[in-house]
DNA sequence: TCACAGTTTAGAATCATTCTAATCCCGTTG
DNA sequence: CAACGGGATTAGAATGATTCTAAACTGTGA
């Protein structure tokens, strides 16, 4: 009961803290992503997420709201089909396995990968991240 | 002059050898690619660089040629941008640097780069190919 | 040379994603 | 608490890369 008035602020407190402006949208989108952790998803399947969920969000807000989430650090992009983006809750450091036949992503903590002999980038670059991809095969 | 006739079955060669039938089409393509070692081309640019050079091939055909010389393995797919496929003529153990504001990609030796730890993947998977992308923005 | 299976191609179609312009609503102000 | 102002949402159009289709074309073996 009270659980509605005293947990009101929490997603709402995290996209303030972001510069999000806590619109209803927004609200149930983060409500969905950041309930459980390590989620990967595309705009396509957060959309029908939400849409399941009885809760009216277009589409292109979807896409607005996981590239503004990305930008405000909440979510990072994770390139590995030409198909499709996917974003992913954890933004901590890691690398994932892809299982391609399948769209799925899992999540390799940081701490256990590690790339070793990356060279110096050619002069006027710098790095900006190092992404491994497991690209694996059902056996 | 005998140049014509004397290097005629190089790429014919190349691409018999692959199970392609060596059409005007894939001779040319096969010529611009293979020529100079570690391009890497994305389709338009491909064909932008065959019109270029007086050829007519449509853009269709370098897409399916693109598509048949990956699976022939004369080229290797490189995903690292969701805008668009790169292809990349070095088909050996390496890694990129990737630089988005450009396009541009650059091989860094197999040999150069070791990845350590990564975990068995989850039972019924097997590894593939680990992809290892460097994201280097300008300074 | 003939015939046919494999190729090419123009243009339509598709798919994910972005844009547009109108409408809506969050938060502040009076 | 109503009005207001600017950011947010949205339906639908537009875009851009890629794929598909159906018809025309061309290597290649006989």
């Amino acid at each position: 009961m009270g659980k509605t008035l005293r947990e009101k602020g929490k997603g709402t407190v995290k996209l303030r803290h972001a510069g999000l402006r806590p619109t209803r949208q927004r609200v149930e989108l983060a409500g969905l992503l950041f309930k459980s952790c390590d989620r990967h998803v595309t705009a396509e399947s957060l959309h029908d997420e939400v849409t399941g969920a009885g809760v009216k969000v277009s589409l292109a807000t979807v896409y607005n709201t996981l590239h503004q989430f990305t930008e405000a650090g909440l979510l990072r992009q994770v390139i590995v089909d030409a198909a499709r983006s996917y974003f992913d809750t954890n933004t901590g450091d890691h690398q994932h396995f892809f299982l391609e036949s399948e769209g799925m992503l899992i999540d390799i903590p940081g701490e256990t990968i590690a790339v070793a002999g990356v060279p110096a980038p050619p002069p006027g670059l710098s790095i900006d991240r190092v992404d491994v991809v497991v690209r694996v095969r059902r056996t």
